[in-house]
DNA sequence: TGAGCAATGTGAAAAAAATAACAGTTGTTT
DNA sequence: AAACAACTGTTATTTTTTTCACATTGCTCA
């Protein structure tokens, strides 16, 4: 419906941008405009307008000269671009006190990811459900990841665990990591990992105010 | 005692693999060797040996040739080229779920920034000490920012208030930002403003583990 | 109808970042 | 003490990402 699916290989800064693009709009969806310029996207999300058109550029999308882009259209096309078909499901490891916290915040958020599943040792988590999610042991990890068809995980455990786990977690399929846990990990280059590093964030801060 | 201040203009990318260069030796120092080579340290960051020599280049640090860089030299200029000599006062903003995680993660972490001070509107929090940091009442947001010289903040606020909360932070002389809120600011350029936004890195992931 | 404006689409240039290549150094070995 | 091995330091190259610049398009209105 809204053109095909453009498989060539997008920069990953362009992908980050389109999920924001989309998410953005969104919230627009249906209430006001149906078209926007480049130039209001960019002024929405601190980015200049030809860096907005060429990411559209790249996904195949064109927009009207005069109104700007379809904001229904932009949706649909990244939709078809960054989604899988399939849907992607996402397991939560480690559901302490940040782990609950990104469980909350993604179930309210309105996102195709669908987190189901969450794991951890704490016998009075397991078999419970937090925020709509069902906990399960760690030990059946592997089992769940696989019947589930789930293939990110967000890793939540201790530190001191967090190396075992991603271990576990590899050998149960899973393909992508998005790491809290502050310790690195050494995966296979066709394991997509991403770190959120706190300390790092901040001493970068602290030395760009300078 | 390790060289001057480099105060010339670091990529950012440089900026945040030294701060990981350090926290990672801080853990080698005193116990291993006295030196570590790039290759060493690369393997251990998932990086290249080149990358590490120009980071260290660019701060003009100089190893040994044959015994590579020394440990303690190293986090000395990381130490003398990131942090600010007078130390660097953090706030942590809205001290729900996820900001209770954070506080209770850098309180434990090693680090140079430190979280001197908490707000939030609930009175059950305003006035008691979470993680042993002090909380306080947004509304003396700008005393206590002027007073304790903060001038980084850590949001973690309902995204309702997030863009009224960031205005206040501005007016009370906060010059950076982590952002937690997955609402967009809109800030001078002249704000360092970082964005930690699960859903786009979830998403991101997604993309390119296909 | 056609001049004018305000967008888009995109090649070209520039800037930023990563990687490669290699000469120079330092110790080791024979 | 000469040849070798294994590093570093740095220049050059490549790749990636952003910005510039401008021809083209679609609409409006005189
Ligand atoms: N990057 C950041 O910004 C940031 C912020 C806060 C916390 N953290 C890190 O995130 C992690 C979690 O922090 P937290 O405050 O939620 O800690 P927490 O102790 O509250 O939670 C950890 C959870 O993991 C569970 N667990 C322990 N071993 C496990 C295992 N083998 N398998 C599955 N689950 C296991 C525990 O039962 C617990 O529920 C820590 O590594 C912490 O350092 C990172
Ligand atoms: N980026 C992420 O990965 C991520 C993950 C989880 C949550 N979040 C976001 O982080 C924020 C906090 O999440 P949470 O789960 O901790 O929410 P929460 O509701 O548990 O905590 C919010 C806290 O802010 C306080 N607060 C409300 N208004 C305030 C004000 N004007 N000034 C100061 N404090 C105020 C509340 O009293 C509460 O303590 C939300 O915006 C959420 O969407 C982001």
């Amino acid at each position: 419906m809204f053109g095909q699916i453009m498989n060539t290989k997008l920069p990953p800064r362009t992908v980050e941008r389109l999920s924001k693009y989309r998410r953005l709009l969104d919230k627009y969806k249906g209430l006001d405009e149906a078209h926007i310029y480049s130039h209001k996207l960019a002024g929405l999300l601190n980015l200049t307008p030809e860096q907005v058109r060429r990411d559209l550029m790249l996904i195949g999308l064109t927009g009207n000269h005069r109104k700007g882009y379809n904001i229904k259209a932009l949706i649909g096309i990244i939709g078809n671009t960054i989604d899988r078909q399939e849907g992607q499901q996402v397991a939560l490891v480690g559901i302490g006190n940040l782990g609950k916290a990104v469980l909350g915040f993604i179930r309210k958020a309105e996102t195709r990811m669908n987190i189901v599943a969450a794991f951890d040792i704490d016998r009075n988590k397991i078999n419970t459900h937090i925020a709509h999610v069902p906990c399960f042991d760690i030990q059946e990890a592997k089992q769940v990841i696989r019947e589930k068809n789930i293939r990110i995980a967000i890793l939540t455990v201790p530190p001191e665990v967090a190396v075992s786990t991603t271990t576990l977690l590899l050998q149960s399929g899973i393909r992508g990591i998005l790491n809290f846990t502050s310790v690195h990990l050494d995966v296979s280059p066709d394991i997509y990992l991403k770190d959120y590093d706190i300390i790092t964030s901040l001493e970068e801060i602290g030395f760009f105010i300078k």
